[in-house]
RNA sequence: GGCGCUAUCGUCUAGGGGACUAGGACGGGGCCCUCUCAAGGCCCAAACACGGGUUCGAAUCCCGUUAGCGCUACCA
């Protein structure tokens, strides 16, 4: 797929947005994680969806760190959740958005509901609260806070205030319901009497979570809010500030969460959650966006194996699924070989590369040098690899000097040692003796050799690649031999020899 | 506890009243191909949570039950 820069800007563009239903002009939407962490795998796929809509209709893809948590936000994590949403391939719009920075506005927009009388000061410290809670909870009632501080005289509440007595902004909710037809649930609708006068801004004038993101959903202009269904009950809270602010809501699509293999929500006792690793297991980019998508939407049919670039052609908010999916690491390997079988070598070589240098297999100036031949022996070990780190080590034998032989494999296929000897002996003088170092040439060499000493060639085949390679596992054996190369070969088949020779 | 969301093979899903003896994929089992292993091909086992409606007809619509999950902070 190209890729733009990070931080390129793209212009909406108002071209094709009639025919996605999911909106009527060019949405923005955004992709507003909390950087106390990795990127995790559910994040990574609410910002696939939420980038998947602004890409098919011609919208803007926008970020926001939410790290008003100054206590577990860390720069680290912020760096993570860019590096994994530029190995994703998940590009951003405009600049990013830190949410600590939005402050100003966030009191502003708080003091103004104060100010209109959507919200009041409320005195009470949170020891209070905690009783009145407590008493609450006896009684087997839930939890409400009972606005007394909404209802004092106006004579105590200046007196508190000139007092100087901390105070918290509370929203006032307002009777009746609140409903919104969800893009992935269709209705939804909350009494508002189950929702409490919440906190919008701290007794040190901060902005609780759901104050922060309605303005700077406001701000940021977001036209539809694609998220996490763990946010569904706080949508109503949400939905009662935009109006008390003036301001249309925006949509909201609610996307469902994805669990670990026990069906409870995927947490670190499932293993890895975190993209990034999956990038060291040895995943690929597009495989890993390609099975995440599949966790909760389908494009209808049969289709599976995707591109980001097909699933832009493909996506639509009608695909997207209501129930939690579970997160299937064999699927995911399975995918990422289908992936990986279909990927140029000249895509995969930047990935694998790497992987070759830091496992000291060969050096990066060697590669260059015999970049076709690489390329082709990519081409060969791709096919049969599930991730980018089977390919490695199976690359190994085409450029060590020496190998090790697999005990398995040699106690399978290297039983007789005289036999092997003289197998192996014959192997290699029938073979170095080709004049072309071709496989038609090559097979037909060693066919014969079976036929004369009365075996099937698979009795040929079989020792001769442990001894080409030290596994019993291999692409064909005279591919093996072509890619690696007449010297390297016969001298391998020399050390085998050598290694089976009785002292 | 309250509120909300959800409910098709073990898993991901197709399905949007008759095309359903419910399709595909992963995983499992078997066979074929074959120099090994993958890949590929063929086959098998495997699901509409339960109970009521609505309808000539329900996996599809409605209600209830059950179960699972989520939220329930001066966290995000």
């Amino acid at each position: 797929m190209s890729q733009k820069s990070w931080f390129a800007i793209v212009t909406p563009e108002p071209s094709n947005s009639k025919k996605m239903p999911l909106e009527n002009s060019p949405p923005r939407v955004r992709f507003a994680p909390s950087p106390t962490g990795f990127l995790h795998v559910g994040g990574a796929r609410t910002a696939l969806f939420n980038w998947l809509v602004a890409r098919t209709q011609g919208g803007v893809f926008l970020l926001r760190i939410e790290d008003t948590d100054k206590a577990r936000s860390t720069d680290e994590s912020t760096a993570a959740i860019f590096a994994g949403l530029e190995w994703l391939g998940l590009d951003w719009d405009e600049e990013v958005v830190y949410q600590a920075s939005g402050l100003a506005q966030h009191q502003k927009d708080a003091d103004r509901m104060l100010a209109s009388g959507a919200a009041y000061r409320c005195f009470c410290t949170p020891e209070e609260l905690t009783e009145q809670r407590k008493a609450m909870t006896v009684g087997k009632e839930s939890f409400k806070y009972d606005r007394r501080c909404d209802r004092l005289s106006e004579e105590e509440r200046s007196a508190r205030l000139a007092a100087g007595l901390p105070f918290v902004t509370r929203f006032r909710v307002p009777e009746g319901t609140t409903e919104w037809d969800d893009l992935v649930h269709e209705r939804i609708s909350f009494p508002n009497k189950d929702i409490e006068d919440f906190v919008i801004l701290r007794s040190d004038a901060t902005p609780i979570y759901n104050m922060a993101v309605v303005s700077d959903d406001i701000a940021m202009k977001i036209t539809l809010v694609m998220r996490g269904d763990d946010h569904i009950s706080n949508t109503p809270k949400q939905i009662l500030l935009y109006r008390a602010l003036g301001v249309e809501p925006p949509k909201f699509a609610h996307v469902p969460m994805i669990h670990g293999t026990d069906g409870k929500k995927l947490s670190k006792r499932h293993g890895a959650t975190a993209v990034a690793d999956y990038q060291n297991e040895g995943i690929l980019p597009s495989a890993m966006v390609n099975f995440l998508a599949l966790l909760g939407w389908s494009p209808g049919g049969d289709r599976e194996v995707m591109t980001l670039a097909d699933m832009t052609k493909l996506f639509s908010a009608a695909g997207l699924q209501k129930k939690a999916a579970v997160f299937d690491p064999k699927k995911l390997e399975w995918m990422n070989g289908q992936h990986l079988s279909r990927i140029a070598a000249s895509e995969l070589e930047p990935l694998v590369t790497p992987m070759l240098v830091q496992a000291d297999i060969v050096s990066e100036s060697e590669l260059v040098e015999r970049r076709e031949w690489y390329l082709a022996l990519i081409d060969l070990l791709k096919i049969r690899a599930r991730t980018t780190h089977d390919m490695v080590r199976q690359a190994r034998p085409y450029f060590a000097a020496r190998i090790t032989y697999d005990p398995d494999s040699t106690a399978k296929s290297w039983k007789d040692v005289d036999q092997t000897l003289t197998l192996l002996q014959s192997a290699r003088e029938r073979l170095s003796k080709l004049h072309e170092w071709r496989p038609d040439s090559m097979e037909g060499a060693l066919r014969a050799l079976a036929d004369e000493l009365g075996v099937a060639a698979g009795k040929v085949f079989q020792p001769l690649r442990v001894a080409l390679t030290g596994m019993s596992v291999s692409p064909g054996i005279f591919e093996v031999l072509e890619a690696m190369g007449r010297d390297l070969a016969l001298a391998r088949l020399g050390q085998a020899i050598e290694h089976i020779r009785p002292e």
